[in-house]
RNA sequence: CGGGGUGUGGCGCAGUUGGUAGCGCGCCUGGUUUGGGACCAGGAGGCCGGGAGUUCAAGUCUCCCCACCCCGACCA
């Protein structure tokens, strides 16, 4: 029992003023968590509860389907990273630290090497396999800017696991068994979810799902079909369907275009001195081509030119998840001063690919098809060209896809309109595939005694972000309202008696009662504070069932009231433990 | 890293043309109250984010840092 007498808990009147997002603002002023250091919290002794809550569910889940729990250092030596490349490659969102000797260490940002040795330290038979481990840890990145309190900090309690399989069969068997317990656990922890594709590319693997809650402050934006069952991250969004055109096009012209070295300003100046017959010139008509520099792994750089639509802006993640592990940039003064044939603003794709004379890469958006035309840069100032058409007046080196994504987009599975919406990764299944276990030499011998690369999936879950995300869905203005698996407590009973009145002996009474009968009980045995800053606290707090003990007593009754639905009902005085015991198994 | 905003008791805020810091909430003591954040009286609590400077005098003016919040860049 918690008695708010005793309980380390000062809610606050007023919101904080460095809290924006509702899940910040609740969680410090119903004393749940205070800030202790940019992006670190301090857990109060609610909010602890509610981290444990929601990690034993996850836990529970994870032993339920066969994974076992295991424990790292969050402190780990630099060459276990040096390993995979991450100790740089991870740059500046690594902590990093100094023993007395000098020896350079870190602080897991994510333990995908430690599992991977720790299984190749122990294992090497097919036999031993497939296994799954995971831990419940403590994760540290040094976020460029952590934000909205636990949504993004720079210490943050992690579940994430690994599986182990000899072969693709065994990985995506592995695999399934995460997606479906993740599935469970969402259910369980009552937090809206979708499941969405996600980019794989970037690691190495094949297949990568994401769980987002949809919620509006998250980071993450993702399409849905309006259709069918697709969904994805913005950044994975696949292309839809590609119909080439095949209608015949005028031949191709220049068209002196003086002061348009912008979209907008070239579709006015056509619009003006070369109208179309059939409707006005808009941007989707004219090829913009932007110019990037690919940084590859091994220092060198690259130039590369991209066609878009003119409506279009690049998405460079995007782009990027594509070319990984090179890493992208817009070209800057510099590298267009390395490439003098290019005139800024008048680029067009005569001067680019690798058989050009310029040897830039050349990569299309597959929006821009086979057959189509377009106004674009003739590389030289003021002039553009009319009528330019792929595949008949210029080529590239192939298709990216570059764009990003607007809702109306064409689903690639159905053509239907995508949607766009917003949502916060709770959750994340990957099919790594045999790059840790190539990297760091994790092979086991199979049946007929040779050695085998294992394959690996990795699956984490944000725990504290989780909470974090209860209690974004879930809160009014008034305060929090969690669901019952993830509550502080089950029951927070208010007695609004005076000194050793009737109703404070039977609101001890009943909560020793409520107590014995198996529920977690926050008891609001104050003396001398008006109910009305109990029950403020008691909504603020948010556990789904206070019970009342005052005025109706003298009708031998007690008000129960539901948070979620805000109904109330008086129950007399010995149904009330069965009452809400009822309510509690029924999950309400 | 770029843009914008804010730093004054635990929380929310005020502080004028520079003159040695105030209000509400919370906290302590006593009393009156007790069904929707009560009231009266008396208290405790502040190197005004930090440093340098200007000045007889700096919360206030100047410069430089730092931290936090928001947007972007970046990123599980």
């Amino acid at each position: 029992m918690l008695r708010l007498t005793q309980l380390f808990v000062r809610t606050l009147r007023d919101d904080p003023s460095d809290a924006e997002v509702a899940s910040h603002r609740l969680l410090v002023r119903a004393g749940y968590i205070r800030r202790a250091a940019p992006g670190g919290y301090t857990w109060l002794p609610l909010g602890w509860r509610v981290l444990r809550k929601v990690e034993n569910i996850v836990r529970e889940e994870m032993d339920l389907m066969g994974a076992q729990e295991v424990h790292f250092p969050a402190l780990l030596p630099r060459d276990v990273y040096e390993a995979t490349g991450r100790w740089t490659e991870y740059g500046d969102n690594l902590f990093r630290l100094v023993d007395r000797k000098g020896a350079d260490y870190l602080l897991g940002p994510t333990h995908e090497e430690m599992f991977t040795l720790l299984v190749k330290d122990l294992y090497s038979s097919y036999k031993d396999l497939p296994v799954s481990l995971y831990q419940i840890q403590t994760k540290y990145r040094d976020e460029a800017r952590p934000r909205a309190g636990l949504l993004r900090g720079r210490e943050f309690l992690m579940k994430d696991s690994y599986s182990f399989d000899i072969d693709d069969d065994g990985l995506a068997a592995s695999y399934k068994q995460h997606r479906d317990a993740y599935e469970r656990i969402f259910q369980r922890l009552g937090l809206p979810y979708v499941i969405v594709q996600a980019m794989s590319g970037a690691m190495g693997g094949s297949q990568s799902e994401e769980f987002l809650s949809p919620i509006e402050v998250g980071e993450d934006s993702y399409v849905r079909c309006t259709s069918c069952s697709y969904s994805a991250n913005t950044e994975a969004v696949k292309a839809g369907r590609v119909h080439p055109d095949t209608s015949t096009h005028p031949e191709s012209s220049l068209l002196p275009s003086p002061n348009c070295p912008t979209i907008a300003s070239l579709v006015e100046y056509l619009n003006t001195h070369a109208p179309r017959t059939d409707r006005p010139w808009e941007a989707r008509d004219t090829l913009k081509n932007v110019m990037l520099t690919l940084h590859h792994p091994d220092g060198s750089n690259e130039t590369l030119a991209v066609g878009v639509p003119g409506d279009r802006d690049v998405d460079i993640k995007r782009i990027e998840a594509q070319l990984s592990p090179a890493e992208v940039s817009a070209l800057d003064d510099a590298g267009f001063a390395a490439h003098p044939q290019l005139v800024r603003g008048y680029i067009g794709p005569q001067m680019l690919g690798t058989e050009s004379p310029s040897g830039i890469r050349y990569l299309l958006d597959p929006s821009v098809v086979h057959g189509s035309a377009w106004v674009t840069g003739a590389n030289q100032k003021d002039v553009h060209v009319l009528h330019l058409v792929h595949g008949r007046d210029f080529t590239a080196d192939g298709t990216i896809e570059a764009v990003n994504v607007v809702a109306g987009d064409p689903c690639p599975n159905c053509d239907a309109p995508l949607e766009i919406a917003r949502g916060i990764e709770i959750g994340h299944v990957f099919q790594l595939g045999r790059k840790y276990a190539s990297t760091l030499g994790l092979s086991v011998l199979d049946h007929n005694g040779k050695q085998v690369t294992v394959t690996m999936g990795s699956y984490g879950i944000g725990v504290s972000r989780a909470v974090a995300s209860i209690a974004e869905v879930f809160h009014d203005d008034k305060g929090l309202k969690w669901p019952r698996s993830v509550a502080p407590a089950d029951v927070h009973l208010v007695s609004t008696g005076k000194n050793n009145d009737d109703i404070t002996i039977a609101a001890e009474k009943l909560a020793s009662d409520l107590e014995d009968a198996g529920l977690d009980v926050v008891f609001d045995d104050r003396v001398g504070v008006s109910p009305g800053v109990k029950f403020k606290d008691a909504e603020l707090i948010g556990i789904p069932t206070v019970v009342i003990v005052g005025k109706s007593l003298a009708d031998g009754t007690i008000e129960v009231r539901d948070r979620h639905s805000g109904s109330q009902e008086n129950i007399a005085l010995a149904d009330v433990v069965n009452y809400v015991c009822d309510l509690h198994s029924q999950g309400q």
